[in-house]
DNA sequence: CAAAGTGTAACTTATAACGTTACAGGTTAC
DNA sequence: GTAACCTGTAACGTTATAAGTTACACTTTG
């Protein structure tokens, strides 16, 4: 119930954890063991945080894998709801 | 760091939606306007809860959404964690 | 200016969700 | 036992997305 259009969790990645630590795209594509353009691509909300990324971030920068993905739940369920009114479903009870 | 083999959602739609009320796939389907593939499909461990089925899911027996989608997130998450080893990652700190 | 590094866009490939259709096995009802 | 229904699954196509490869434009530095 908190639709509060939530910032893609590449923003997130860039603001609290690259841009703090100067580091720059190149330098953490490689050392996430990606490359630049996959990076780039999750930073600019054109790529979601797979499981597997989720688990190199937590690699990488020692924080938890289910923070981001759980980050990209939300994200992605935020654009879910926003179609729920246009979806045919009955409700259910017991038969 | 509770890794116990989760569940697939879809065993615990089976077990806590629709064995519970009596109803066939078949119905339930047709509730969620979906195929009867497409839910056996997730039934079955053979897909995972998207985003809009877990809307589906919500409409149809009144849950939340977002519960759906974090139990197919912790599953998904669950498999990736298994690879961490794996993952030629290196640890960033300041530049 | 030339060379190196950086960010991003195109293109390609692989995987996955979903639908359509069809078939096989199993219940239940008449 | 035959008909009707439920279930699972397989083959095929469509669409979407994650990821890599390549290439281009924009810096910054020597």
């Amino acid at each position: 119930m908190k639709m509060h259009n939530p910032p893609h969790p590449g923003e997130i990645l860039r603001e609290l954890c690259i841009e703090p630590l100067g580091l720059s795209i190149t330098e953490v594509a490689e050392a996430l063991g990606i490359t630049r353009k996959t990076l780039s691509s999750i930073l600019n909300g054109r790529s979601g945080i797979s499981p597997e990324m989720a688990v190199r971030l937590s690699l990488a920068f020692g924080t938890s894998s289910e923070s981001w993905l759980n980050q990209q739940s939300q994200y992605d369920l935020w654009a879910a709801e926003k179609k729920r009114k246009e979806l045919k479903v009955k409700k259910l009870s017991a038969a």
